[in-house]
DNA sequence: ACGTGTGAAGCATTTCACAGCG
DNA sequence: CGCTGTGAAATGCTTCACACGT
């Protein structure tokens, strides 16, 4: 018994970015050759504590041997499983401003099988040149007849704040399952779609607060 | 009894990051007019509840007037007092790559009392640029002499993952006392420096996890 | 009467400590 | 013997429900 299909428990969602986390620090011992490691190299390398990584994989089954450690390359199949990532995901991006391409621009996400197959944007000069980096480059207009031909699941919202609700309600049309919020803009989203907001400045106002009490 | 100077207590990180979402709130309510609100009101604005909104105040002191709600001026005040954003924090971009001109792009940080006012860069040819949007442009090695110089407290780290550690490093070394770290490296720092990491590859694999289990 | 402020209850997550197994 | 896996304890956060002040 070595993965649990993810039972009705509720797992934390902290849980989940440390796997990812877990998956990353792997990526390092797997360079340098380790095969073997142990909960507490684990949290050496990526700051966190034994026995919550232990916990944090038993949500998913057993993925170490007792008295032994994880074998690494196992350890990353077995997470990269869990998060759901052992397979590609496809996704759209929408504006093709400063910060959308500042993310076609890094590969982490590719790194990680997050394909970005079309890019949306509303400046009809831009959709003019057709593709960028060999994305189809479409109007907004577009987007309910291109995503679930192109079988998009997840939507990345990089325009600027003010459209960001209509674009969220544009991409939850087209039958996107999955929005990623790059704005400083609350979305609602129906039930059964899952959103994520990504916002540094509240991190930054994060760092400001714990420097201003010491 | 308005504002009570932060006590010793531990305030949940999610507090803070809630009370950002609040602050931006706030600056819709001013804008259609809104004197007065409610618990409530904010709650619906912003995806949280009530209860929640009273207890993240009460943290701080008593922000409204009972039977009445609070008052969005003064509220916004006593919120940007409480995070340490009613006056400007000093930032080092390092890294003018795709993300660091986006960032530099935005307004969204200056408007929330960032000010960026050193950029450092790697490439040499990039630095014989001398300066980008009027921000002084600096080789690596100029950190330690620019960043006490110009009294920069936060160091925002926008480089290839392969030399955040040693970037997060100087910066610390150059008496930077917080660090915005965007690569998926896992950065440790002395104790009493205050370091947080915007991951998007995390939230879009959390993302992925939820949409893989219905 | 109304909506805030707050102790107490309820829930979730983390840490501990040890049993279990190679 | 060592390190995982896991109930149980400890901690931390959120929600409830009502007292309080205007």
């Amino acid at each position: 018994m070595a993965f649990k299909k993810v039972s009705r428990i509720k797992i934390p969602d902290a849980t989940i970015r440390r796997l990812s986390l877990y998956d990353r620090c792997l990526e390092g011992f797997l360079k340098s050759g380790k095969k073997v490691v142990s909960s507490s190299d684990i949290a050496r390398k990526c700051g966190t504590n034994p026995a919550q990584i232990r916990k944090d994989f038993a949500y998913f089954g057993e993925f170490g041997v007792r008295g032994v450690g994880y074998y690494v390359e196992n350890l990353q199949g077995d997470i990269k499983r869990a998060l759901g990532i052992d397979r590609s995901w496809n996704c759209a991006l929408v504006g093709a401003g400063n910060l959308g391409f500042a993310l076609l621009g890094t590969d982490s996400l590719a790194k990680r099988g997050f394909k970005i197959s079309a890019i949306f944007e509303r400046d009809p000069i831009l959709v003019e040149m057709g593709s960028f980096q060999g994305i189809p480059l479409y109007p907004m207009e577009e987007m309910v007849r291109v995503i679930p031909e192109l079988g998009i699941q997840i939507g990345i919202i990089a325009v600027s704040p003010d459209s960001a609700i209509k674009v969220a309600l544009k991409l939850t049309d087209a039958g996107v399952r999955g929005i990623l919020n790059f704005t400083p803009t609350t979305i609602k989203v129906p039930p059964g779609i899952i959103l994520k907001n990504v916002d540094f400045a509240i991190d930054l106002e994060g760092i400001a607060f714990q420097l201003n009490n010491e």
